[in-house]
DNA sequence: GGAGCTGTCAAACGATTGATTCAATTTTAC
DNA sequence: GTAAAATTGAATCAATCGTTTGACAGCTCC
């Protein structure tokens, strides 16, 4: 009986997850109390320490569930592009698209709205260091780190130094353009039917990749100018 | 007698808000409680109240003490450049100059150290609207609408819809770097005494113009390519 | 010198916080 | 079916929250 579809039935645990997931996006994550979250899932005040040993433990789990798969499926993507074009310089405009396509990837599977998937990572990129949970911020690292590696070898003749400065610009960019991607959506799609996530990230990496880019070494014949912009999807 | 220079003496209401500004910098505006902030200011828990009326006061007084000036000051950058120009239009990079050197001034005329003084800049600008008291969120409003004019005619043949991204884009950069410019200083700065702030606006400009300008038409012949680039200091 | 204003103080207000207890209940395992 | 384990529920914990109160001191002004 009941032949119900996937993750539905849910039982107070994945509801407390789910409330806790919407309001915290909504209102950030020191202004959401137990309370909150208990009644918006119908639940026990007790049921989050049960479940999850804290306030803090079902904080961590909400983070990582949303951003680790972003940084898993960012490892990848820049895997696969890596062992595609063999030792050679990936053009910037890839590895930026490796960098920030997980989020379309990764907003789809979420049960979160789209406005609320990217408010959620707004405030996460907003936490300062150390204010992530342990999980959350090692992947981070190692994500930051391979994707510097990346980035130093795309634009070549860049210190070390002025690549992380580039980075973090072009980060900011990402994050603060995505928590407030409900207010600029607002202002776009005044045309067409869905402004459409695809257009944003078109939008980002165009302009990440001018800023990366300049005063840098072109990597030698790369498609550039007027180069082939078959090879990915924007 | 007590020829005390400027502010010194601090009275109570003083000796709060310069508690507070350090707090809401280092910890986050929710994480700082009123008993906090009197604690570090050595007065009454009734002080703040009494000084300030609320909480709120307190905070929205500390905000925009901090950043109005900045808003201020851009506007009046702004309008100083479009005055010296004429009705031409200006090279991106100094209304972009315009927009960040404020910050620089503003630094340096803060009791707060420059590094919690980014720091209360980045949480400033992660709030997301409605939660600015309405004077700072007024000039706000006023200060991106002078700005979205002039990068409009700074690069003319793009939709105002796409200025709007780009300027987000622009800012997201600025405000992200700006709260983790502490990490990122202490990364850099390696070789000369001061990695200076200088550096860093000249770092945000360069990033910041690239991404703006890319696919806009030039608006003839203004100083690029190698133009000369002695007008401002970067 | 006393009325009046300003500021500070300790104390307490009710409300809310995250967490815990323990009995009652449901689910699982055999 | 029944014992064991997992989960829920209502009640309550101490701690902290922002705010208020009223007494008291310092000061000015007339």
């Amino acid at each position: 009986m009941s032949a119900v579809a996937g993750n539905s039935k849910a039982g107070t645990k994945q509801k407390l997850v789910e409330a806790a997931e919407a309001l915290f996006a909504d209102e950030g994550f020191d202004r959401v109390s137990v309370r909150d979250i208990t009644t918006r899932a119908g639940a026990n005040v007790a049921a989050v320490n049960y479940h999850f040993g804290s306030r803090e433990g079902l904080l961590a789990l909400v983070m990582a569930r949303q951003i680790n798969p972003v940084n898993e499926e960012r490892l990848a993507r820049l895997d696969a592009l890596e062992r595609k074009i063999g030792g050679k310089a990936l053009p910037v405009e890839e590895v930026l698209d490796a960098f920030v396509r997980p989020f379309a990837t990764q907003v789809r599977r979420s049960e979160l709205s789209e406005k609320l998937f990217f408010k959620l990572m707004g405030r996460m990129f907003g936490q300062q260091g150390g204010e992530l949970p342990p999980v959350v911020e090692a992947l981070f690292v190692t994500v930051m780190g391979r994707f510097q590696r990346a980035f130093a070898k795309s634009l070549p003749g860049l210190a070390v130094e002025e690549i992380w400065w580039r980075m973090h610009l072009m980060a900011g960019a990402m994050i603060h353009t995505m928590a407030q991607a409900d207010t600029l959506q607002r202002v776009s799609g005044g045309d067409s039917g869905t402004p459409g996530i695809e257009q944003t990230l078109s939008r980002f990496i165009r302009f990440a990749a001018a800023g990366m880019r300049q005063g840098a070494d072109e990597p030698r014949e790369e498609s550039r100018s007027q180069g082939p912009q078959v090879e990915f999807s924007f």
